[in-house]
RNA sequence: GGUAUCAUAGCUCAGUCGGUAGAGCAAAGGACUGAAAAUCCUUGUGUCGCUGGUUCGAUUCCAGCUGAUACCA
């Protein structure tokens, strides 16, 4: 087997974006962006999304290639990016993933177990109950329909609960029956390298980019999406920060401030999910010449 | 210059009628199989401004010093 996954991994600001392109253009190949936020093409300064020289310069997927009013799931990312990825092993040897997204890399190298799509208004009707009745009736909910995972599950975490209730409500079976951890076999040869530095340098870098995007013009990019604000993509760093400032419920230098903050505890998050994948070769991030290494590292 | 008040965790502060202290925020750690830049869980890190005095024992009471704030000059 020649096809090899190249996957570019790390926290936000880590320099991802940089590394892969310098990579795919060393291999004459293509970049698959694994990033949950990156193929919405309505947002660009606040999502770090690479420059148009830079799409310019190698061929990107999953890159503008949605919309904020579509509902793509994790699960809709790994079917088409895996048929993308067959696609695309027939013309490349070697393709470079890049992305912080944690779920989304687990989805292309790994995959999910086979669940049942939600019926269309499930979760609706899911989050209205846990509006109106609170977490506690769905706990009780699932007790019933699943107790296996009853006793696993973070019962706190109202997505969780939710989520499994959402496939059992479908299927009328429980979550945890479809919940096998069984790894899928990719046809391709995966290669993980994540990018990371010192934790005060990563945070200085991040504290450089917000400002960055606010020169670049994030403030008019979010109030251009205000009225989207209800939508799952726009509940993200940035963006919902921006949305409390035209509330009149932060001033502007406020809401920069916890955009720096919250962007700095979801790279903790990252590297959190990052630091139990041991398939991950660490790189450090500010190192020169890093590309060269990781070529060596390869071959 | 005088008077008063204050000085405790990274920040804002509480508290100890004398037995070496605890909240919020920040931060750190963690979970996470279709919301994942989402969502959820756990954790107190301390020369109690400095130097003396009283006391079995002082962060607490007393004195001096230093600094901050307010008012008076």
């Amino acid at each position: 087997m020649n096809n090899q996954l190249l996957v570019i991994t790390g926290p936000t600001a880590s320099g991802k974006t940089a590394t892969a392109i310098e990579l795919a253009k060393h291999y004459k190949t293509v970049i698959v962006s694994a990033d949950s936020r990156q193929f919405y093409r309505e947002m660009s300064i606040g999502t770090a999304k690479p420059t148009d020289e830079e799409l310019a310069a190698v061929k990107h997927y999953f890159i503008n290639s949605h919309s904020i009013t579509e509902s793509f799931t994790a699960g809709d990312y790994e079917k088409e990016c895996l048929g993308l990825l067959n696609d695309l092993f027939k013309i490349h040897d070697v393709i470079v993933l890049v992305g912080g997204s944690g779920l989304f890399i687990k989805a292309v190298c790994e995959g999910f177990d086979n669940f049942p799509d939600a019926k269309p208004g499930a979760r609706e009707k899911l989050n209205q109950e846990f509006n109106e009745k609170g977490i506690g009736h769905l706990q009780e909910k699932l007790k019933i329909a699943d107790p296996e995972y009853y006793e696993q599950v973070d019962l706190n975490n109202p997505q969780r609960v939710i989520r499994a209730l959402e496939v059992f409500e479908t299927s009328g079976k429980p979550f945890s029956s479809y919940r096998k951890s069984n790894l899928n076999k990719r046809p391709f040869r995966i290669i993980k390298l994540g990018l990371n530095l010192p934790r005060a340098a990563l945070y200085q870098r991040i504290n450089r980019r917000v400002d960055d995007m606010v020169k670049q013009g994030l403030v008019e990019e979010a109030r251009s999406l205000l009225p989207y604000r209800h939508l799952n993509a726009l509940n993200t760093v940035g963006f919902s920060e921006l949305f409390d400032y035209f509330d009149g419920k932060t001033d502007l230098p406020t809401a920069i401030g916890l955009i720096k903050q919250n962007t700095r505890r979801f790279a903790k998050r990252q590297l959190t999910w990052f630091g139990k994948d041991k398939e991950i070769i660490w790189l450090d991030a500010d190192k020169k010449n890093l590309v060269e290494d990781v070529l060596l590292l390869i071959n």
